[in-house]
This record gives structure tokens, sequence and C-alpha cells, in this order.
DNA sequence: TTTAGGG
DNA sequence: CCCTAAA
């Protein structure tokens, strides 16, 4: 996208870089809506834990679907029905509530086999219309309701969205009822074979990624209490319309999106607002929250078929090993009950399932104009930035980080059971600078394992202080919902070049994305459903966006031309599409420019900066410090006389430390 | 509004 | 990135 602008021709550009959300910058706003939400959470989970169950059961009792890996749980709308009744209500009723709502209905009419076909094998798995599939997929097992010729299935977009009736004791005491393991087990058994899910999700760690919207602190309130409705993704119309959207963009630079495409470029200005007013790139967030999306697959495991609900239940078939779910961000174990001693006989093994992981937050942004193809890619880069960007696991015992990697499972005490119980594991991106905070164990909102990582909850305040940031952008629907096929020509939003670094190693693993939820194509306005403007005071800082390095080289550009002091005409020349980026940020992003240039390679942090960019920085500096960028710059209008770059760097010579770096 | 700097 | 004093 971007750069529209002409640099001389000389600067290939840039393009603005798709930054995974790095949770360093994680701002502890106000936690308020964590107690709850993570509450909710694990009501969620365990209703999605429920569900599992029965589903397993009533699969088991109406014989093996297990033929061919199919990996779609289909349950028997009646006992979903049954088992659920008002809990079930209310979700559904709120499923059919507006996206706000953050559920979604997806109509489906295909057979399994069909989808069982297409994850197996097909070419499109790497594409990301695997994830398409596989979040309906996924989605689907969790609550679907089959009928002779279509399904509905009601997503959360978040997760399970569960009405707020429920609460942690409520759905604690529902699970119990639930069949018991013996029961799971051997109807799971039949499953062994099966290849429950591609290959992504049964050996490797699954990702799992929620693509949701935060819109504003409302939405996590909304979320649970939810009320009416019919379900429709979203409503092009029935929400504010673009005029008055605009006008509550305006306020601060990461606001909502116009939709509209947008007129012409606003010939002055440059601040946010006039960004704003001018096309904007809808802003999206992506995140995957702690919600706990509804998943549930199956899993094979040495024989034994996990059926677990994000990872909050699941069952062992092998007495001598203990599995764990894993669940997202933090996840939850449960030891089978098999004997313990053949256990120790041998030489015991800890079996941990890691259901599925969620990735660290995404923040895309793309241009209105972008298909939707370009979008799907342009995530995939994210992801796979963000995969091989660094990340690491972290091991939390009973709400602590396990930081000693050489001790042993037994050691640590991952082996017993009852740490096991609360067992977790989180994805920790190594671009983040910030220092593995240990989790407070006081974390414990509820009963159950649930433990909500400090730099969860940063991101879920963040998330919700930025709330006016997002919009439709999430909306899955959008993200998903259609298909590939338009793979668009267009290369508006080609991910940045930061994301080259990473992309390799991590390709591969995009298969184990799974993404989430979604679905529904339908067109693709990008409907800012929240009228935010609520508590503008919470406005929120806006989201970090690193400057990939094409941006860096087209501000360097930019300031040898027109030397610093000229941020607004910098900003205009090599930024005039950027609207994220105003002139403020570039000759911020400028001062540090300078300062990484001034300290050695290893002091630097974040992608790095091409040397000979930096060694620019340096002679550009230094040139225009001598010149007084501004006074020439009126003065001739043009700079064609105290020419920056060329003459520099041969003038001088302290540039030569380019190796050195400083 | 844009600069310039400190936070 | 944010916030602001100044210009």
């Amino acid at each position: 996208m971007v750069q529209k602008k002409s640099l001389d021709n000389r600067s290939p550009g840039f393009r603005v870089p798709v930054i995974p959300r790095a949770p360093r910058s994680a701002r502890k706003r106000s936690l308020h809506k964590n107690t709850a939400d993570g509450r909710n959470i694990c009501a969620i989970e365990l209703l999605a834990c429920l569900a599992g169950k029965l589903l397993q059961e009533t699969e088991s009792s109406a014989s093996n679907i297990a033929s061919e890996g199919n990996d779609q749980l289909s349950l028997p709308k009646n006992a979903l029905q049954d088992q659920f009744q008002g809990e079930d209500k209310s979700l559904k009723s709120e499923g059919q509530g507006s996206c706000e709502d953050g559920l979604f209905i997806l109509e489906q009419a295909s057979e399994d086999n069909q989808h069982k076909d297409f994850l197996k094998r097909s070419p499109e798995v790497e594409s990301g219309a695997l994830w398409d599939r596989s979040s309906v997929n996924t989605n689907s097992s969790c609550l679907e309701k089959e009928n002779s010729d279509d399904k509905s299935v009601i997503i959360s977009k978040s997760g399970f969205a569960v009405s707020g009736d429920l609460n942690s004791d409520k759905l604690v005491a529902v699970k119990e009822q639930v069949p018991d393991e013996t029961f799971l087990k051997d109807s799971m058994a039949d499953c062994a074979e099966t290849p429950c899910f591609p290959n992504a999700f049964s050996s490797r760690q699954n990702i799992g990624m929620v693509l949701d919207r935060k819109d504003d602190d409302e939405n996590f309130p909304r979320f649970y209490k939810s009320s009416s409705t019919k379900l429709k993704p979203y409503k092009p119309s029935s929400h504010i319309d673009n005029g008055r959207i605009r006008k509550l963009s305006t306020s601060k630079n990461t606001k909502v999106a116009p939709l509209r495409k947008d007129t012409e470029p606003s010939k002055s200005g440059t601040g946010r607002k006039v960004s704003n007013q001018k096309r904007r790139p809808f802003y999206s967030r992506e995140r995957y929250q702690q919600h706990g999306f509804l998943q549930k697959r199956r899993k094979v495991f040495d024989g034994s078929c996990i059926v677990t609900s994000d990872g909050v239940l699941s069952s062992e078939s092998d007495s001598t090993s203990h599995q764990i779910g894993v669940n997202g961000e933090t996840m939850v174990s449960s030891l089978g009950l098999g004997d313990r001693a053949s256990f120790e006989a041998k030489n015991p093994q800890v079996k941990i399932s890691i259901k599925s992981f969620k990735i660290p937050e995404l923040l895309i942004d793309v241009p209105e104009t972008a298909t939707v193809g370009s979008l799907k890619r342009t995530i995939m880069e994210a992801v796979t930035t963000i995969l091989g960007g660094g990340l690491h696991v972290g091991v939390l015992l009973r709400g602590k980080k396990i930081h000693d990697d050489n001790r042993t499972l037994l050691q640590t005490g991952i082996s017993s059971k009852e740490n096991l119980d609360t067992l977790g594991f989180i994805l920790e991106s190594s671009l983040t600078q910030s220092h593995p905070s240990s989790i407070t164990p006081q974390d414990s909102t509820c009963t159950l394992p649930c433990h909500i990582p400090e730099q969860l909850k940063g991101s879920l305040d963040k998330s919700v202080s930025d709330s006016g940031a997002c919009d439709s952008a999430s909306n899955p629907a959008n993200l998903t919902g259609m298909c590939n096929d338009i793979v668009d020509s267009t290369h508006e939003l080609t991910v940045s070049s930061n994301t080259d670094n990473a992309t390799d190693k991590p390709l591969s693993d995009s298969r184990a994305l799974v993404p989430v939820p979604e679905i529904n194509p339908e067109p693709l306005a990008i409907v800012p459903t929240n009228q935010k403007g609520k508590h503008p005071e919470l406005s929120h800082r806006r989201i970090r966006r690193p400057f990939s390095v094409s941006e860096v080289e087209a501000l360097v550009q930019a300031v040898e031309q027109l030397g610093t002091g000229r941020w607004r005409d910098v900003k205009l020349r090599a930024f005039e599409n950027a609207d994220h980026r105003t002139y403020v940020d570039l000759k911020d992003k400028w001062k540090t420019l300078v300062h990484t240039a001034s300290i050695a390679p290893q002091q630097r942090r974040g992608e790095p900066v091409p040397q000979d960019l930096l060694d620019r920085v340096l002679s550009a500096h230094s040139y225009w410090s001598q010149h007084q960028s501004k006074q020439n710059g009126k003065a001739s209008g043009r700079m064609a006389q105290t020419p920056p770059k060329m003459i520099k760097a041969n003038a001088v010579p302290e540039n030569v430390i380019t190796d050195i770096g400083g």
C-alpha cells in the first residue's frame, strides 16, 4: 500500500509493514475488564469442555465417523440443545446478534467429506485457505447444529460466547455431569487412528489465532451479556453511517476508519487529523484473546484421541503417561486417572498436548481498497513474521514461570499430577523486550487453571484501550470469508520487508496456524460496528509500529534531501500515504535512528537497520547539523546546492565508521 | 499547525 | 510513542 509518493525515483519507496504486535509495549492500563473476563474465560472453556464431552458421547454412540480423519465433529442439534438448554439459548440468541457481539453464523452446506478431503490435502493449505476451512471446521465442531442438508454453525469470534450468566461455578457443576473419562476414552478410541487434523494440528503445537475486534470497552461486557438478535455478520447499513464514523474517527489517529474510499489526498494536511480525513487504511486489530475461542478438535495421541476444548479437557488412554492439554496462552492440563503405579514403574513420560497456542496480537494495516485475498496474505505474513521473529515458549507452573531450562520436569514438578493442573505454556515474543514478567500466582481468578499471564493482560488491556482503533477490519468475515480465488494481483499490501527476515522458518509452520472463526462471505465493507467515543479518556496510545527498513530508507532519503527540521515536508514527501506516520513520528524516528547509528550494533534492538542506512543517517545528520536545513530549504526552495547524501558521503569522512557502527 | 525536545 | 511549550 502506501508509497505513492515517488521518492525521487531513487527510493524504492516503502510499504507499510504489517507489524506484529509487540507485547513489549504492553501498556498496563486499567485491568478492570480483566478480572471479569478471566472468569468468563473459564466459564467459556468449561462450557466448551462440556460440549466436547457431549459431543464425544454423541459421536461415539452414533457410530464412528472417524473413518477418515474427519476433524469435523458433528453434534446433533438435540444433544446440544438438551445439554445446554438455557445456555444454549442464550448462546444462540447471542449468536444472532450483530457482529458486535462477536458472534457469527456460518452457513455451511457442505458435507463432512468435503471438508475432510479438503483438509487432508488441499493445496490451499498453504495459502491460507486452510485457515478459512479449518476455522470453519474447527468451529463447526464446537457448536454445530446439524440439519439434514445444511448446518448452521454459531461461531464466536472471540471464543465460546456463552451467555454471561454462566460463571465458573456453574460450569464446573455442569462439567461434572459429563460422562466419565472412561467413557470418553472409549469413544475416542474409535477415532484413534483417525488423523484428526491435518498434520499441523497433531504433532505440533497448534496455533490458534482469534481474529477479533474489540471496538471499545463495551465489547467485553456486551459480549457476555448479550441479548438478542438475529444473526448476521454485520450490517452494512444498520450502523453508523460513514459520516458519523468519520467524525468519530477524527478524534484520534487510531480510530475508526472510514469506509469510503475517498477523495483526493488532502493537499495540505499531514497531521493525524488530516490523515484521518484522507483515505485511511482501516485499522485492524486481530488479537488473540484469552476468551479462549472454542476450538474443539480431536487429537491423536499415541493411539488415544483427545477431545478437548482448548485443552480444558483431555483424556488419556495411556496410563503410563500424562497428557496435558495446552490451551493458548495458558494451558490447562489434566492428568489421567490411570494408575500411577505402572506409570512410575516405567520410565514415566509426561505427555503434553498443546491444543493450541494463540499467537500474539496482530495489528494489520491495509487500505480499504485492499482485497480480501491480499488481506489474507498480509495476515499470513504477519503471522509468519511473528513466528519467525522469535517466539519462545514460557512454562508456567502454578502461575509461576519456570526459568531454569535445565531442570527436569520431574524436578520442576511438572510430572506430578497436582502440578499438571497448573501447568501452562505461553508464547512470548522475542521481539518483546519486556522481561518475561512472572505471572502473578494470584491471577487465578477462577478455580480452574485459567491463568492469564501478565502479558496477556497487557495486551488485553491494550486492546481495550485501543478500542477505537479496531473495527471492522477485524471482522472475521472480512478476513476469511472470501475465497482465495480472488487472489488479486494488487500489491497494495505487500507485507513489509521486515517480514522477510523471519518468513523463512516459520513458513512451514504456518499450517499450524489455526485461525479462527469467521466467516460469512459477505461484502467486506468494513464497518466499524461500534461507536466509540465512550471513554475518550481511555483513549489509547497508538499502537507501536516499528519502521520497516524500507520506511527507514524512505525517511533517510527524504531527510537527506530536505534536511531535519522539515518534518512536515518529509512526511509529505515520503510518507504522504502512510497515514499512520505523522511528522512527529518521522521526527522521532529520525531521532532514534541517529541514536541507533551512534551506538554499537550490539546495542541495537529491533529489526536491524542496514548499516549503510545508518551511515547515511549519520551523514545526513551531521550534514544538516551544520547546514541549518530550515534556512537552506526555505531559501533555496530546492536544496540542490546542498546535496545531501552524496556530498556528505564524500565530505564527511566520519561516515567511514560504517562497519564500526558507531 | 508545525517544531523541537523531553518524557 | 506521547506530551507540550513555542513558534
